[in-house]
DNA sequence: ACAGTTTCCCGTAAATGC
DNA sequence: TGCATTTACGGGAAACTG
């Protein structure tokens, strides 16, 4: 009789912050004989914590644990979910009578996240995206409790469907296929390997204090903000693993240079150009990733125009010339660069360089 | 009996946000003859607007005015206080009997100023100086009505205090006689000369977007953020006119340069260094100023230190080399020098550069 | 149309809770 | 103690309002 809705945040719906406000919409899709009959919808929230009990949480007593004179096991938080994987939902109720016939009306939204702060955005979005993906049940608020794993073709395309959607442009294959790698190893090639909950966006990535979810929304963010012309050019090539990388430049002209996401850092976008040493040995450089701070100080087109090496004494020399495969530097962001303000100053700007 | 008292805002007491926390504390200075009485203290905020007829504001009925068939003329925003003149306070009552005796008890705080944005900080600061500097009222709300002139020596102390306060250093006569002729005129060297409340900080400076009061502002909370060291070492003269500089510099070593904060650009600040050319003809440099936002990039002393001017195709040098009179630059700024991180990639950062 | 003012809310930092 | 979560609020921008 009513539709389950959604509240709207901007681009991410589902996703309700303390705080701020929302907004949702339900729709009776009942016509009524009556035109102007006033329906009064109330609306509840279910604001309770939940908990689960994980079945396979099995401990053990032990010697070891003999704190307060007698063996003891602890089950502390429990099955307790984080925020971002608690379900929440809105109900609406409404009752009408039409010819002596009582209706009782009831519907509630699709399944919500409850966040207070922004940061727990990333995390909230995940768990909206899985819970989309994986189930058609409409209010399933247990799902966190056990989640299903999805096939990483699933995936894959839920993830390019993210670059799409908020950045404008997906992802393709060797782009998708290097963050397959990247999340499940050798088996990525498989496309109907599984992927679970945890190691999409619970667990850290090996080594690295984040999970590949979080990773992966620091660099979308960062397309967002300060990469969305040049990531729209497709001049981006962003998932590449250092090895690729290498294979790529290795055979081409001096100066070839490709962008590509930091790995080591959350939201950094670096370059890797070759070089040919004297000797005939080629050489890779990369610079520092540049993050949101820097990029918000001088655009990133600007950057690659103006990134000098500096080596003592010598006149600085800008090392990018052509974006991978071939497309000469100025060709390819001409249009993109940024005009220098006229100012009765000297202009100054800040001018990436390395020093050798 | 009870002592008028401020709420504290970090820094800026009397300064009320709304949507944002404060503390007041009142005392009772008579000691009671009951140890544990306990005394019930009643908060009333005084919260209306407040509406002063001036009485020198008079029109004149106009017949351009004639669009409603009728001779008219409107008083529109008449004698309406800006927000952050506009002052309330804070009103603490209590009753309580000893001995039979009861006494009731009142007192009030200083006059306060509600603001609603951090952006009205500065207007609502300039208005608690004012009025402190001007009056030993304890609650003159309808001070901004016709607010009292300030004598200059009065204002420069004021000013001088601001910066001792908020960024540890004072102002020194150079610096204030400056400040001084940009206010005042050619009227500064008499320090009895008087200043209106409205050349303090409503009126715009003669050709600029911004009043004196937010210029200076802006300066402080530039200094605050981002130079404290530089400023408590003294090496920012800071304030002085284009004119002083070139007569300080013109005699200087090629090389000697000088820190000045920006009379164009709210919060913004430049260095000045003079070059002897070949044909004997001395010549003044400045870059475009700093702001925050480059700063936050970038710390002042780094951009010191690795300022550079490249002309097409010949080595980059960095003019700086003497901080006014004569002391050479590593030496002043030596100790201030960031250290660069060390990183696996190559390390970039962001140079200031002028291109000529 | 516009300027003064308030509201909105992200994002950082600090506080709190477990 | 450390980690997860919330609170606090500055600051930029949009919305409001006379």
């Amino acid at each position: 009789e009513k539709q389950p809705c959604m509240p709207t945040h901007p681009q991410k719906p589902l996703i309700i912050k303390t705080g701020v406000q929302f907004t949702t919409k339900v729709r009776l899709l009942v016509k009524l004989p009556e035109v102007d009959y006033q329906l009064k919808v109330k609306t509840t929230f279910d604001k309770s914590r939940q908990f689960f009990i994980l079945t396979n949480n099995t401990k053990v007593m032990d010697i070891e644990d003999y704190s307060n004179g007698c063996l003891s096991v602890e089950f502390r938080h429990l099955g307790l979910l984080s925020v971002t994987e608690e379900l929440h939902s809105l109900s609406f109720e409404a009752c009408f009578t039409v010819q002596g016939l009582t209706i009782d009306l009831e519907t509630c939204s699709l399944p919500l996240v409850v966040i207070s702060n922004v940061s727990q955005l990333p995390g909230g979005w995940a768990s909206v995206m899985w819970y989309n993906l994986l189930t058609d049940e409409p209010r399933n608020l247990a799902f966190f409790g056990n989640p299903p794993r999805a096939t990483w073709s699933q995936l894959s395309e839920v993830l390019s469907w993210q670059f799409s959607t908020f950045a404008g442009q997906g992802l393709n294959k060797d782009q998708l296929s290097m963050l397959g790698e990247k999340l499940l190893g050798q088996h990525a090639s498989c496309s109907d390997y599984q992927v679970s909950w945890s190691k999409f966006s619970k667990e850290n990535i090996p080594g690295k204090p984040f999970s590949f979810w979080m990773w992966l929304d620091s660099i979308l963010e960062l397309i967002k903000k300060h990469l969305l012309p040049v990531w729209n050019e497709n001049y981006i090539m962003g998932f590449v693993s250092k090895e690729t990388e290498r294979t790529l430049l290795k055979d081409r002209e001096p100066g070839t240079f490709l962008l590509r996401f930091s790995e080591s850092h959350l939201g950094g976008i670096t370059f890797t150009w070759v070089e040919h040493k004297d000797n005939g040995e080629v050489k890779f450089n990369s610079v520092e990733p540049y993050t949101k701070n820097r990029l918000s100080a001088l655009p990133f087109a600007d950057i690659i125009r103006d990134y000098k090496v500096i080596s003592d004494g010598v006149v600085p020399e800008n090392p990018l010339k052509f974006l991978y495969p071939d497309i000469p530097k100025d060709e390819a962001f001409g249009r993109l660069y940024n005009c220098q303000p006229i100012h009765p100053y000297i202009p100054s700007h800040l001018i990436p360089i390395s020093v050798q």
